[in-house]
DNA sequence: TAACTTCAGTGACTCTTATCACAGAGGGAT
DNA sequence: ATCCCTCTGTGATAAGAGTCACTGAAGTTA
């Protein structure tokens, strides 16, 4: 087990008190992944709660048939409020973690997660605000794809891309196509248009954005 | 301001402490609504969070074009979720509460539940447990508008119908198109194709429902 | 009973998205 | 250069859902 820096979590998370912050380090587990790798895989039994300290995590759901999709991006200094539902439960996940870029995540066993709540204020403030945030992202979601057409999604999509991690979408069309539940075609032609408008430039593997507010 | 039936408390809300109990009784106002009436409406500050002591609400929410849908339903026993979010950031609500049947609501002001989260260990489980509940639900909701059709959607819907209020479905075409996000046109069809396999069988302002599981 | 109002059913048409089929284009690897 | 593989562009077609226009049916009210 590697030695966790406490500079940094004190640093990424800043409103856990002092000696929740002993025993967050003394118990938890740090762990590397790399670019693309799967931190957390759909079906596994969930044991832990997912604190990230460094790089960006995308957290997909899949349900029974198999079907999936991206339920948000997770940067430095946040939890992931689904592996602490999950946990609650013992469930097996029916969520998937996979690393955007190289990251650090620290691994609170489930069942001190569980005690903090009840222990530590600040630890069940930090959890509530989680879960809350998560949920009003889960509703601007919600909201996109009852009411809105992929177009607008592509645009959406776009734009939270870019926020997270510049102007350069390393993306090929297929993989937005799937993430978005659509088809690669549909993809390229709807990027085709945004081009002709001027707000992107297409190449191959990536997508240049220069301005989508102009839309 | 009337008196609450501690009984019904206890009998809805078991898990809770007794010494919060107490307070609950003494600090929170019953509120009776009508069939039909709007508990909570859209663009309120929301100062109370709702605990169901009696009766069905359903609860939409309402984002920034007008658009409207339903979240789930509140039935006895059960907090709303969406109210204690909220809550916690002095926001208007963009949810619409409204009573399927007569209702007795317990309203908890705002300041009072927030302190009992540390206050009350059996509150905090409470919120939490509801969050988790109402997570998962919206997350269900989710798959279905992601990932199936109107079809499905309608099934779904007819289903949780009937759970929380029988197998008489009291409700116009319209009406259902509305939470739906469809067209009356459309759902009459959907339901006449439904009605042909002998699920159910339609009537004049409502529907009865024989079987959804046969379809 | 007659007039009115709200619900429900249906055909015709349009729009969006998905699917199929195929043609290039861009970039390795040999 | 040549081969190969993945990514992208495009037309044709189809399915699902929304819209429009109109008819009839069931209740309600006067």
């Amino acid at each position: 087990m590697q030695t966790i820096p406490k500079e940094l979590v004190l640093k990424k998370f800043p409103t856990l008190e002092d000696s929740l912050l002993d025993e967050l380090l003394a118990e938890s587990t740090l762990k590397e992944v790399g670019e693309g790798e799967e931190v957390m895989r759909s079906g596994q039994y969930i044991t832990s709660t997912i604190l990230l300290l460094r790089g960006l995590l995308k957290v997909y759901r899949e349900d029974d048939e198999g079907n999936e999709f991206m339920m948000y991006y997770l940067e430095a200094g946040n939890a992931c409020a689904m592996s602490m539902m999950c946990t609650a439960r013992n469930e097996k996940s029916q969520i998937m973690v996979k690393a955007v870029t190289d990251a650090e995540v620290l691994l609170v066993p489930s069942h001190l997660s569980e005690l903090w709540l009840g222990k530590y204020k600040t630890w069940h403030n930090f959890v509530i605000a989680s879960y809350r945030q998560r949920f009003e992202e889960l509703l601007q979601t919600l909201d996109s794809i009852a009411f809105k057409g992929l177009d607008e999604r592509l645009l959406f999509y776009l734009k939270s891309h870019v926020k997270v991690s510049g102007n350069e979408v390393k993306l090929s069309h297929q993989q937005i196509a799937n993430e978005l539940n659509s088809s690669r075609e549909v993809i390229s032609r709807l990027l085709k248009k945004l081009e002709q408008t001027g707000a992107i430039t297409l190449h191959r593997n990536y997508i240049e954005v220069h301005d989508l507010t102009i839309v």
